[in-house]
DNA sequence: GTCTATAGAATGATAGAC
DNA sequence: GTCTATCATTCTATAGAC
């Protein structure tokens, strides 16, 4: 009966990314040892890489994971996004990529910083991301976000805002709280160009 | 003679820190060992010590170099000032801090994330940085980026430009090519709200 | 699958001779 | 001031018994 054995072995690693998860929490996102792991799940360090090959496959899954939480936000945020009108849903969008930051501290250093000396992720872990961005990217577009121009300057006024909020007021919303400012001003921009075409 | 002896002292500490920045650039700010550091100097690791009480201040010490460099910087930005209309002088700003960034990716590094595990700038080397902060602020605010909110603004909007530039495109100017239209869109804004005041 | 034992390699830092 | 020697620690990863 492998599958069981196989589903075994998947709760298994569920739990180590857990505790991977608490402990980058407690120590910073590059603080983390395979001993520290083990221990918070009960085994010794030689015994996890019966789960993954190695540490760096261990943040390969966390950030992958990241995405898939990241995109999981957003469909989320599509959904209330019914009848909202264009400036709503976007700063819904950037309060919600700030909360997202917040949220875990730990994965945003993971996700958005280098923060992992030595590391960077597989070929497979980028391909999550790359796919993350595209779809958000689409969304925008939708909103009317459209053009590479528009694009890099929404992303680059979120992320700052994120990471001025993580670095200097990480629990509070001292930059979060002007996320509809900065879109306000980026949409009458827009509209202003659009205007004069 | 203590003065000549003194002088040597200064110059042995200026080739260790000259070391460290060469290397941080090569293997990135985290990656530094006091090995390494000897090496270049032509020395063995414990003699560092006799300049930097341990790794730590060493880092103190070019995170505060870091924050002179950028204060030298904005000084040079305020003399080119003259005549220039608030605009292309707000452009000039952001330009130059990402143009500060990409000339040393360790330095962004050191300055503006938290790259190096288990090191936060000391007390000394944090009130550098914040001499650093309140002195553009007041610069800013000549300009017509007055209150807390437009600087907040301001800096997210700035600080985002760079990160993405930094993480994406460090060689580039996919973003910095963007300084000019951030800025009118922020200028925009904050003459609009003043109008209706 | 899990363990013990250990390899192998770094590192920051200190003691003490010269 | 500089050195050798070394401590003490930490870490990832592997070999091989059970």
């Amino acid at each position: 009966m492998s599958t069981r054995r196989a589903h075994r072995h998947e709760t298994t690693r569920r739990e180590i990314l857990d505790a991977a998860w608490t402990r980058a929490e407690e120590v910073g996102i590059a603080g983390i040892s395979l001993r520290d792991l083990a221990e918070a799940v009960g085994m010794r360090a030689p015994s996890l890489y019966t789960y993954f090959p190695g540490k760096d496959s261990i943040y390969d899954a966390m950030f992958a994971e990241g995405y898939t939480e990241l995109t999981a936000h957003y469909d989320r945020w599509e959904e209330d996004l019914e009848g909202r009108e264009r400036a709503a849903a976007l700063t819904a969008a950037v309060e919600q990529f700030i909360e997202f930051c917040q949220a875990s501290p730990a994965r945003y250093q993971l996700m958005f910083t280098r923060a992992v000396p030595g590391w960077e992720p597989s070929p497979e872990a980028y391909a999550a991301s790359e796919a993350s961005y595209r779809r958000s990217a689409e969304s925008l577009a939708d909103l009317g976000i459209e053009g590479r121009e528009a694009l890099d300057l929404f992303t680059a006024i979120t992320a700052g805002l994120a990471a001025q909020q993580m670095a200097n007021d990480p629990g509070g919303d001292r930059w979060r709280s002007l996320a509809g400012e900065a879109v306000d001003l980026l949409l009458e921009h827009i509209d202003e160009e659009r205007g004069t075409r």
